[in-house]
RNA sequence: GGAGAGUUGGCAGAGUGGUCGAAUGCGGUGGUCUUGAAAACCAUUGUGCAGCAAUGUACCGGGGGUUCGAAUCCCUCACUCUCCGCCA
C-alpha cells in the first residue's frame, strides 16, 4: 500500500508513472482519494476539538459532585448531550471516509522504480543477458514429461487419481532429486548468511493481507473456509508477515531469512501447454529467500540477491538468462522485479524460475514493519525472491543433460543426490 | 469435543467508574563514577492520527453498549492458557 505521504505530495507523479509505466489509468481513483484525504483531515480535527471540550466538561462535573455541587453538575450535564451527538456523527463520518480511503488504496500498485521499462506484456520485458542457445544440438532432445515416463521419475497419473491435475507424485530417483535440491538451496543460502525458517503453511487473512496476496489475488489462494485459513501460495507470505506490526532495531538490519515450503495455487484460466508437464502446478517446492533492509541499501540488496540466484544457476550449470519485468508485468505489490529464466531445450522456451523484486515501503506500510532512526519511526524496505522453484528446475536439469541413455546430474547436486546417473 | 481461567506498555506485573497513557520491577538509551568493565547512582524511555508549532486526540485483545465520564460495568467475537477426552 502506498504511503498517503506519498499522494499528498506527489499525486500527479504518481498517476503519469502508473499510466506510462504500468500501462493504467487511476487518475480518477488517486484524485478522489486525494480530496476524500483533505475531508478525513478535517473531520479529524471538528472530531478533536469537540472532544476536546466534553472532555473538559467531563473532569469539571467530575469536580462539581466531588465538592458536592450537584446543581451545578446537572446543569453542566444537560450540555453535554448535543456535544455527544456532533461526535457521534464525526465518529460516523470519520470511519466512513477511513474505510473508502483503505478500499481506494487497495486499487493502487506500487509506483514502478524509474528503472522499470515501460510496457504492457511480458513481451515488453528487457532482456539483461542471457546465455547463447545453439538449437541445433538440441534438435533430438525430449520434453521432461517423456523423461519422467521413460525413467519413472514423475507419475503425472498418479496424482490426478489422488488429487487432480498439477499435484505430481515425485518417485524413487525423481523424489530425491527434489529433496537433494531442497537440500542445496537451502546450504547455500545457510553460506550466505540466511537464517533457515520453518513456517507455517496456512496463514490467516491478515497475513495475506500484509504481504498483498489479499485482496488482490484471493482466487489464487486455496482458502480452508471453516478455519479461514489460505494455504501459501509462497514461503513469502508467513517469513515477511513475521515482521508483521514490529518495530525493528536499526542494528539488526539486512533481516536475511530463508524457508523452504511447498506452494499452492489455483492457477484459475491457465491452459493448453502452458500447463503440461511441471510446467504449472497447483503444488510445487520452493525455496524463497526474503529480506528486510534499510531503504537505503534496498537496491544494492537486489543486486545482491539476483546474483545469488543466478549464482545458483551457475552451480547447476543451467542456461539462464536475466529479465527485467516492464511496468505492465511487474507485480501488483512491487517495484522492480528481475526474473530469472532457464532453458528448456525440450520444448524450447524459456521458463521462469526465478522472481526477484523490491517492494520497498509497498508491503511495509501494510504491515507496519518499521525500524527507528533519529528518534523517528520509518518505514522499513522489504524484498524477496525465489531461490529456487523446484519444478522447472527439475524440467531443465533433466532436459538439458538427457542423452540416448540417461540423464547425467550436475557435479554440485552429487553429493546431496548420492548418485550421478539416472539410467533405466 | 467438554469444563474452567485469562488477554494491560519490549517483558513481568499492579490497577474494579473521574486525579490513569497507566504504579512497580526488569530491560533499552544517555550520563556520573572507573585505567577499562561490573556494580551503584541520576536522567530518559509506547504507538497512531491531526497540527508549522504549542498542543490536541485516540489506543489497556477486536467490535458494540451503559455513563457527564470506562483499562475498570454490560453484551459479543477472537485468541491464549490449564484440566479432561481424542491423537502423530
Amino acid at each position: 500500500m502506498l504511503e498517503i505521504q506519498k499522494i499528498r505530495e506527489n499525486k500527479d507523479l504518481i498517476i503519469n508513472r502508473l499510466n506510462e509505466v504500468r500501462k493504467i489509468d487511476l487518475k480518477e481513483t488517486i484524485n478522489k482519494l486525494y480530496s476524500l484525504d483533505e475531508q478525513k483531515r478535517e473531520t479529524q480535527q471538528k472530531l478533536d476539538s469537540s472532544q476536546s471540550e466534553l472532555n473538559m466538561l467531563s473532569s469539571k462535573i467530575g469536580e462539581l459532585f466531588k465538592a458536592g455541587k450537584v446543581e451545578q453538575a446537572n446543569e453542566l450535564k444537560a450540555k453535554t448531550s448535543k456535544l455527544k451527538d456532533v461526535i457521534k456523527q464525526n465518529k460516523e463520518d470519520f470511519t466512513d471516509l477511513e474505510s473508502t480511503i483503505h478500499e481506494l488504496f487497495c486499487l493502487i500498485p506500487n509506483v514502478p522504480n524509474e528503472l522499470v521499462p515501460a510496457g504492457k506484456s511480458e513481451d515488453d520485458n528487457e532482456i539483461v543477458s542471457s546465455q547463447e542457445i545453439n538449437k541445433e544440438q538440441f534438435k533430438s532432445f525430449i520434453p521432461h514429461w517423456d523423461l519422467c515416463q521413460k525413467y519413472n521419475l514423475i507419475d503425472f497419473e498418479l496424482g490426478v487419481k489422488i488429487s487432480g491435475a498439477g499435484f505430481p507424485v515425485y518417485k524413487g530417483k525423481g523424489a530425491r532429486l527434489q529433496r537433494a535440491l531442497i537440500n542445496f538451496f537451502l546450504n547455500e543460502a545457510s553460506k550466505m548468511g540466511y537464517e533457515e525458517l520453518m513456517v507455517p503453511h496456512l496463514v490467516n487473512s491478515k497475513s495475506g493481507f500484509g504481504t498483498g496476496q489479499l485482496p488482490d489475488k484471493e482466487g489464487q489462494m486455496y482458502h480452508a473456509e471453516m478455519d479461514d485459513l489460505y494455504l501459501i501460495p509462497t514461503a513469502e507470505v508467513p517469513i515477511t508477515n513475521i515482521y508483521r506490526d514490529v518495530i525493528v532495531n536499526a542494528k539488526d538490519f539486512p533481516i536475511k531469512h530463508v524457508g523452504y515450503t511447498p506452494c499452492f495455487r489455483r492457477e484459475a484460466g491457465s491452459y493448453g501447454k502452458e500447463v503440461r508437464g511441471l510446467n504449472r502446478l497447483h503444488q510445487f517446492d520452493k525455496v524463497e529467500i526474503v529480506q528486510v533492509t534499510h531503504p537505503n541499501s534496498s537496491y544494492e540488496t537486489l543486486e545482491e540477491m539476483v546474483k545469488y540466484v543466478e549464482s545458483l544457476l551457475i552451480k547447476l550449470e543451467l542456461p539462464y538468462r536475466k529479465l527485467k519485468l516492464c511496468g505492465g508485468d511487474l507485480g501488483f505489490t512491487s517495484a522492480l522485479t528481475f526474473d530469472l529464466e532457464v532453458y528448456s531445450p525440450g520444448q524450447d522456451r524459456w521458463l521462469e524460475v526465478s522472481s526477484i523484486s523490491n517492494f520497498e515501503t509497498y508491503q511495509a506500510n501494510r504491515l507496519k514493519l518499521r525500524f527507528k532512526e533519529e528518534n523517528k519511526t520509518k518505514l522499513a524496505h522489504t524484498l524477496n525472491g525465489s531461490a529456487l522453484a523446484l519444478p522447472r528446475i527439475l524440467a531443465s536439469l533433466l532436459e538439458n543433460n538427457q542423452d540416448e541413455k540417461g540423464i547425467a546430474i550436475p557435479k554440485a547436486l552429487v553429493p546431496f543426490t548420492g548418485f550421478d546417473r539416472i539410467d533405466n
